[in-house]
DNA sequence: AGCACGCCGACT
DNA sequence: GTCGGCGTGCTC
């Protein structure tokens, strides 16, 4: 007797934002295809037909099985997402409980999730090429070399042209029927050709030497402005790909500009790949294709490519790993550098964080001994650190801003022959416009904030959703002409010292220099070592060199200081020592102005002696004492509605309803409304679900989502959790 | 999120 | 009469 073979089951994650996978029967056309999980396939979803991943195949399931459509097709006979890297989605979604469909979503390009054929790189024989008696097309060498090739199995395109043999050929061959196009996986390039290595210094020749490639470790490479750390990267990944593996480099968004790809290409004769939001969908495809068939030496990209497919990944490097850049501020709230990490953990290899102001975070691993902590402590080429002062503002006379010793020091700069740079971070003329006469204030109409006053557009700005309007006369309210720009913005710094220097300013800001402007204007400033004074916001701190640089000054201290939330300390600590290091790297006296009218707060008191680390870990023993991330952990529920009440109202009873099921160890406060409760015409809301034991915040999440969702949708309420937020506000 | 169903008001 | 507004419910 035999047993009836029951038919097997497809568990699919399809791009829906419902947290589940769905089943699906096999088509009786497909019954001898190879199931491999990590295949697309097509299925019908309510009345759509949808692409998604194959997770599992089962042989029962907990719908019962007359209720399950049959998918369509299979879109792949192998794998597009390798083992490691289906786990790694699993985990993520997991992790950020977050639906596994959209998680798989934001792991691939869009061309395949809209279904599209992966890119063929190379040529096979055909059934009829198969069936060739050996030595056939003797007298035509070209064609029976390429034959002879095709023996083994699929050949890549590199091998042919590496062989001489033209494309005509192959399209000869193809119109004959005798081979067809598919996609190789071909060899990674071994050959990892360095050009130019300077020399390194002592501590960075400890880390590349004791560097343990080949399994699962994190490190974090705490490295001074100008210590040198892409010097370990670079060298790293040499070793890395000389091991005939791959490396994976995230970087910043901001950072990944045309001269930081340059200087990794420059120096490895194997192909390196970069992935960020510049490289169009098609490109993109391409290039990721690259990656997972071995023929990309590297991949250099910015937060997503941390799910970009390396066929053998040898090394993992995130650079400034305390940028916020790094975690997804909507749709699927994840962090790049902590899945960096435990894709480590799943492909055996290592993970080296750089910055020079690592995260708490980082810190935090470290000090638990689960990071190895690499120091740089000396500059390359042996710039000197500069000095850092305040300038007390209490009781001076500003002009845009700017205190007379700031101006007098601007002046001493530019008369010595060397370069400033303002950091202010706030672009616009001024944050606001007031009426002299009412006191009226110009606001955005759909968020509860001010408008930005930009002259040269002769605009108002909102910064916070786009809205836009006229910059007008009169006031709003009484009609009085007296309107008055209050505050001071980036613009306002840049017209006011044309006025007072006879020297170029350029303003380096989101309004000013994008893209491509941007990255010229960065050569430029890099290249010229004319007199000048650079003016910008945060676009500033990201990386770049400034090697001219001998003045920094910081405008508004103080805006830093009193920041939103709790990692406004640690935010103001970083971007001080960050802005600091662009200056003096390759100039001796460099110096660090700090404008504030709080000279003695301990925080600045600390910044000035630049012990960053010391400032840490000052830092990290205020979070533990609250019981704050990195110390505890913290996930949140967040609402957006269009009534305002609507969003608590929801959090409230889900609250409620969760509240007996909740582990003891979690607090959970709120509902709160956000810093900016109203943005975009949305009100804001939000559920705090703190505890020390993860695995405890993690369930009382889950207990909260469960109850969410047993809510009925509201067309004009959402919800949303950020596991992990980066902000607070 | 889509997409359809279904129930009410104000148009040809 | 029916066109379309959006509240409600479902997706293997």
């Amino acid at each position: 007797m035999t047993l009836p073979i029951a038919k097997p089951i497809l568990q699919v994650a399809v791009p829906t934002p419902l947290r589940k996978s769905f089943g699906y029967l096999l088509p009786e056309s497909c019954a001898d295809a190879s199931l491999k999980p990590g295949i697309r396939v097509q299925v019908p979803f309510g009345k759509r037909s949808l692409v998604g991943i194959l997770l599992d195949v089962k042989h029962s399931s907990d719908t019962p099985q007359e209720q399950l459509k049959e998918a369509e097709r299979l879109l792949d006979e192998e794998p597009i997402l390798a083992t490691r890297l289906m786990e790694l989605c699993l985990w993520a979604a997991t992790y950020y409980q977050h639906p596994i469909g959209e998680v798989f979503a934001a792991a691939l390009p869009k061309h395949l999730r809209s279904g599209r054929e992966l890119p063929s790189n190379g040529w096979r024989l055909t059934t009829r090429g198969l069936g060739l008696p050996p030595g056939a097309m003797k007298r035509a060498v070209q064609r029976a070399k390429a034959l002879e090739l095709l023996q083994i199995g699929a050949v890549d395109d590199r091998q042919f042209f590496e062989q001489k043999i033209s494309k005509s050929v192959l399209r000869e061959l193809s119109k004959l029927e005798l081979i067809e196009r598919c996609a190789v996986v071909s060899q990674p390039v071994k050959e990892a050709r360095e050009s130019e290595a300077p020399p390194l210094g002592r501590e960075q020749a400890r880390v590349i030497e004791g560097f343990p490639l080949g399994r699962f470790s994190a490190h974090l490479l705490d490295g001074i402005t100008g210590s040198g750390k892409t010097e370990v990267y670079l060298q790293l990944i040499a070793k890395t790909l000389a091991r005939g593996e791959q490396a994976l480099v995230l970087v910043p968004e901001i950072g990944l500009t045309p001269q930081t790809l340059e200087r990794f290409e420059k120096r490895f004769s194997a192909p390196i790949v970069a992935l960020h939001s510049g490289v169009a969908d098609g490109e993109r495809l391409e290039r990721w294709h690259r990656g997972r068939l071995g023929n990309a030496a590297s991949i250099i990209g910015t937060r997503s490519a941390v799910f970009a497919p390396l066929a053998k990944l040898g090394l993992i490097v995130v650079d400034e790993e305390h940028d916020g850049s790094y975690k997804q501020q909507d749709g699927f709230r994840y962090s790049a550098r902590d899945i960096a990490v435990k894709r480590a953990q799943l492909e055996d290899c290592p993970v080296l964080l750089g910055s020079a102001t690592p995260s708490l975070e980082s810190v935090s691993n470290c000090q638990r001994g689960r990071y190895v902590r690499h120091r740089l402590r000396e500059r390359q080429g042996g710039g000197a650190l500069p000095i850092l002062q305040t300038i007390d503002l209490r009781g001076q006379n500003l002009q845009s801003g700017i205190s007379d010793a700031l101006l007098v020091a601007l002046r001493e700069t530019i008369a010595a022959g060397k370069q400033a740079l303002l950091f202010l971070n706030r672009r616009g003329y001024a944050p606001t416009l007031q009426c002299h006469d009412c006191g009226w204030i110009a606001g955005c109409e759909h968020c509860d904030t001010r408008l930005t006053v930009h002259l040269k557009r002769r605009q108002l700005l909102c910064h916070h959703c786009g809205f836009r309007r006229k910059l007008m006369n009169t006031c709003d309210d009484c009609g009085s002409r007296a309107l008055l720009a209050k505050g001071l913005g980036t613009e306002q710094l840049d017209s006011f010292l044309s006025e007072q220097l006879h020297c170029p300013i350029h303003r380096i800001d989101s309004d000013n220099a994008k893209g491509r402007t941007a990255a010229e204007k960065f050569a430029q400033l890099r290249e010229d070592p004319c007199p000048c004074v650079i003016i910008g916001t945060q676009m500033l701190t990201k990386g770049h060199h400034f090697p001219h640089v001998q003045l920094v000054g910081i405008v508004d201290t103080d805006a830093l200081l009193h920041g939103t939330d709790f990692r406004g300390p640690e935010r103001m600590a970083q971007l001080v020592t960050q802005v600091a290091g662009r200056a003096g790297r390759e100039q001796v006296g460099g110096l660090v102005l700090l404008q504030t009218h709080y000279p003695d707060d301990p925080l600045l008191a600390m910044l000035l002696k630049q012990e960053y680390e010391q400032l840490s870990e000052k830092l990290l023993s205020t979070r533990e004492r609250q019981k704050l991330p990195p110390c505890g952990h913290l996930f949140m529920l967040r609402t957006d509605s269009k009534h305002e009440n609507d969003g608590e109202g929801l959090l409230s009873s889900v609250k409620r309803e969760a509240l007996p099921l909740i582990p003891r160890s979690c607090q959970i406060i709120g509902p709160l409304p956000s810093a900016l409760p109203r943005r975009a015409g949305r009100f804001r809301h939000q559920i705090w679900c703190m505890s020390p034991v993860r695995g405890d915040a993690q369930l009382a999440l889950s207990t909260l989502i469960a109850c969410a969702e047993n809510h009925k949708r509201s067309a004009h309420t959402n919800w949303f959790v950020d596991v992990d937020p980066q902000e607070v506000v």
